[in-house]
RNA sequence: GCGGAUGUGGCGGAAUUGGCAGACGCGCCAGACUUAGGAUCUGGUAUCUCCGAUGUGCAGGUUCGAUUCCUGUCAUCCGCACCA
């Protein structure tokens, strides 16, 4: 009988979808598990890494089954977003038309795989009875605060005439039409994530089962820091500047202070001053820099003098207010102190400028002064020149100082983030539409809950010229006013896409719900999610904002839990030649091309066995023929011995009997441990050991020990199950069985089997190892050295030489330290 | 600059609390079966001055014993980056 993987893959995947094998309910008598693999975009066809995503999900999910779990294992479509924009402008095909038909095709490569999922669950973002919820979410922000509109400089494209995301601009150039992306002003909505912020900075502590790598990058992202703000009067007015540092210990060295160009104050403060046409050209030339030559760090530091000064709250000292490219509007309060001495950004700034440079803070061990000084100096030190604080040293003044400005009025202890408030708006049309509209009497007004979802209208047309096409759709846009009745204009933009997927995870639990996007009850029973597989490329958005949903639909009371990801495994990536697989590079292996030439057991036994889960995986052609040419071994095997099959009981032994009994076991043992910590390359190394063992007892047995064989076989078919379920659930009913192997328990091992009444040990001359010997296990080290002082090998290592030590360690090693 | 990781044969990788470095697989070499084999089976495969030394990026340290623990250092990769 040949191993005919087409025949057997399709036949049990037909088997698994008529029968619903993995449809999956609650069930209280069990304890649940939730595997959760990040869902696709439906670009149009899987790639290897989608493959390697699933297929390590699949064996979690699988292998968890047989231990006795309850296990969630859904999928989904992640299915908004402007790629399906681009085809309707490309070859005008509707982008529901493109969306959906992309799903269907790669639903069946992913059946075609044969994972596990409960289909009955699939979800898609896009479809209404979904987005219909992601609105809800956003009313639920809006109303209780956590959703705005303001004014905001977001990434503009001249010639593609639409905003464009962060992500969408590469290198400063829209994706699309390579236009140089500039910036605009506009209305947009933002989720109040930074209401979050020290939260979500917090609970990374409580993602244990996070990688480290994920937790620092949000750590980093969140970046919390924290200082002081403090107030510096304007000369001749009674107004004051605030400004934000992180060394308030240094302001005694300020000479200089520095507003970002595009600060609301600026025009006020430049107009009428002898400076005024100096600094509009400036500000002109700074807006008209891309934001990313704006923000790299080598850019070189400009600014312009305003003509105005401001007052050192603690020095009384006059210093003078200049504009500059290196100080962002955005962050703390747009206005900065400079202190040459102690920053290099303000060092080079003054340099380029003239101005100023006084050190204030000197190291304990040398004196440093202003006139020799090459770079800041941003280290620990003591203060000078620093009047009433000289002398102390920075750390323990930096308190005092900023207790001293809270008494005096003039400033306060200040915790900023780096963080900023998640702009969900795009003027796109293919997303969920913001369920909002404009009433000239009502002015804005949230659609009721009632008349969700706001739907997308069908009829519009797809130029990629122009305003955004919802905005162009005046059955869509003109409507009437959910308060007053009277006429109204709906919101035109719709939310991105990570919007949608921040709380898909939770859907799954109660997917046909249509009065809410899901039960408490549901939730409570299946979330968080016990395992989240994906690639680290969502290493801070996605898992980020999903974490803020989390938090707030908890602190809401829709959902007990308040983190949604219990264990986080970030796959590395499919590689071919050390380079990432692309379309360009024309070294993009395609899984279809792999299923038709060895099948899906072939492609997810590879993928599984070639590197541990979170490495990068260099794509191998032989090796995956390593993998045919086991699956062909494991099918040979089974098939020889599977007439010796029987129901008997193990009785007595030969010694080829007990090695085979031996190795059989001591697999089941290391499968089971490999597959508890997720090291599935060696849980299947494990399995191929045994496969040897199989080998060499079919070649050496003298007698064939059925009840031994059959023992062997069934081990062999249940640990290899959840990483290749097809040829084993073949196996399985070849070799007899009829129930179902999908909810067949893991095996255990026998600890009789794993007995050996000789081991060999080693036997070292200070750690050398100088022999060998075979003795009992149950050796007392006494006895072990003992023995180990008579082998002649060792004699004659520590002939003429004193033993100064012995260490026995039991079923290890002898080492005997001589001198 | 800040943060995170990774360095082991020709290659992918293994060695869970310190205890035989290189499991398993790829590749390569040899043998068997065969008209033939790119099928299959069996054996071999770290390096060298190969009778016994050396080897887990490098240099130290702790220990009877270190791929594993500690200190320093180098290299590569990834993330953030003019954030005050």
């Amino acid at each position: 009988m040949k191993y005919d993987f087409d025949l057997i893959e399709k036949k049990w995947q037909k088997i698994w979808d008529e029968t619903g094998e993995f449809k999956i309910s609650e069930d209280t008598n069990k304890p649940k598990y939730y595997a959760l693999e990040m869902f696709p975009y439906p670009s149009g066809n899987l790639h290897m890494g989608h493959v390697r995503n699933y297929s390590i999900g699949d064996v979690v999910a699988r292998y968890k089954k047989m231990r006795g779990f309850n296990v969630l294992h859904p999928m989904g479509w992640d299915s908004f977003g402007l790629p399906a924009e681009n085809a309707a402008i490309k070859h005008g095909t509707p982008p529901a038309e493109w969306t959906w038909s992309n799903i269907d095709n790669m639903r069946s490569q992913l059946k075609r795989l044969g994972f596990s999922y409960d289909w009955d669950r699939e979800v898609a973002t896009a479809k209404p009875d979904y987005y219909k919820f992601t609105q809800w979410m956003f009313l639920k922000l809006y109303q209780n605060g956590l959703a705005y509109k303001k004014k905001s400089y977001v990434n503009w494209c001249p010639s593609c005439q639409t905003v464009l995301a962060n992500e969408q601009v590469v290198n400063g150039k829209c994706e699309r039409c390579k236009s140089e992306v500039g910036k605009k002003d506009l209305e947009q909505w933002f989720f109040k994530i930074t209401d979050y912020a020290q939260k979500l900075l917090d609970d990374i502590d409580k993602l244990d089962g996070w990688p480290d790598k994920v937790r620092s990058m949000q750590t980093n992202w969140i970046g919390r820091s924290e200082g002081a703000e403090l107030q510096f009067k304007l000369d001749g007015s009674d107004k004051t500047l605030t400004v934000f540092t992180t060394r308030p210990d240094t302001i005694y060295g300020v000479s200089y202070m520095v507003i970002a160009p595009e600060h609301p104050i600026v025009d006020e403060l430049i107009s009428g001053k002898p400076q005024e046409a100096e600094c509009r050209e400036f500000i002109k030339k700074v807006q008209s820099q891309s934001e990313i030559v704006r923000s790299a760090t080598d850019t070189e530091k400009e600014g312009v003098f305003t003509g105005t000064y401001v007052i050192n709250p603690f020095s009384g000292e006059k210093i003078p207010l200049y504009l500059a490219n290196y100080v962002f509007v955005d962050y703390g309060t747009g206005i900065v102190m400079g202190v040459p001495a102690h920053d290099q950004r303000d060092f080079d700034f003054a340099k380029k400028y003239k101005l100023p440079i006084r050190v204030v803070i000197s190291p304990e061990d040398k004196d440093i002064d202003s006139e020799n000084l090459t770079e800041a100096f941003a280290a620990e030190g003591v203060l000078m020149n620093s009047d009433k604080f000289t002398g102390l040293n920075n750390k323990e003044a930096l308190p005092k100082m900023i207790a001293y400005a809270e008494e005096h009025g003039f400033g306060e202890k200040k915790i900023n983030f780096r963080l900023r408030d998640w702009l969900i708006s795009r003027q796109r049309y293919w997303g969920a539409p913001i369920p909002i509209v404009y009433c000239d009497k009502c002015g804005t007004v949230e659609i009721p809950e009632s008349q969700l979802p706001v739907k997308l209208p069908e009829n519009v047309k797809f130029t990629g010229q122009g305003k955004s096409p919802l905005s162009e759709c005046p059955e869509f846009v003109n409507t009437t006013c959910p308060k007053c009745g009277g006429p109204a204009r709906r919101e035109t933009d719709t939310m991105d896409t990570f919007v949608c997927s921040s709380w898909y995870y939770m859907r799954y639990c109660d997917p046909h719900n249509t009065e809410m996007p899901f039960s408490k009850e549901k939730t409570d029973y299946w979330m968080n999610v016990d395992q989240y597989i994906g690639g680290v490329e969502h290493a801070i958005l996605h898992l980020l904002y999903a974490r803020f949903f989390t938090k707030v639909l908890h602190d809401l009371g829709y959902i007990g839990c308040d983190e949604p990801f219990e264990n986080l495994l970030t796959q590395g990536m499919v590689l071919k030649d050390g380079t990432k697989m692309s379309k360009s590079l024309g070294n993009v292996v395609s899984p279809e091309e792999i299923i038709s030439k060895y099948g899906a057991d072939t492609a997810r036994l590879f993928i599984l066995f070639a590197a541990p889960p979170e490495r990068d995986l260099d794509w191998n052609d032989t090796a995956v023929e390593g993998a045919y040419r086991f699956l062909n071994r494991v099918w040979r095997a089974v098939d020889d011995l599977k007439d010796y099959m029987t129901d008997e009981k193990i009785g007595g032994l030969s010694e080829e009997d007990k090695k085979l009994r031996f190795a059989v076991n001591s697999a089941i043992k290391k499968v089971t441990e490999n597959c508890n910590r997720f090291s599935f390359n060696t849980a299947i190394s494990a399995i191929m050991e045994m496969v040897n063992s199989l080998y060499s007892y079919k070649e050496k047995a003298k007698e064939y020990n059925a009840p031994v064989i059959t023992e062997a076989i069934n081990s062999l078919i249940l640990l290899l199950y959840p990483f290749v379920p097809h040829i084993t659930s073949e196996l399985w009913e070849v070799s007899g069985h009829t129930d179902k192997l999908s909810t067949h328990s893991w095996p255990e091992y026998d600890s009789s089997a794993l007995v050996v009444n000789e081991i060999e040990i080693v036997l070292q001359i200070n750690g050398k190892i100088r022999d060998k010997m075979v003795i009992s296990p149950d050796l007392t080290p006494d006895e072990m050295k003992e023995l180990a002082l008579k082998s002649e090998k060792v004699q004659s290592f520590i002939e003429g030489k004193q033993v100064v030590k012995v260490i026995a360690v039991p079923k290890k090693l002898i080492n005997i330290v001589v001198k």
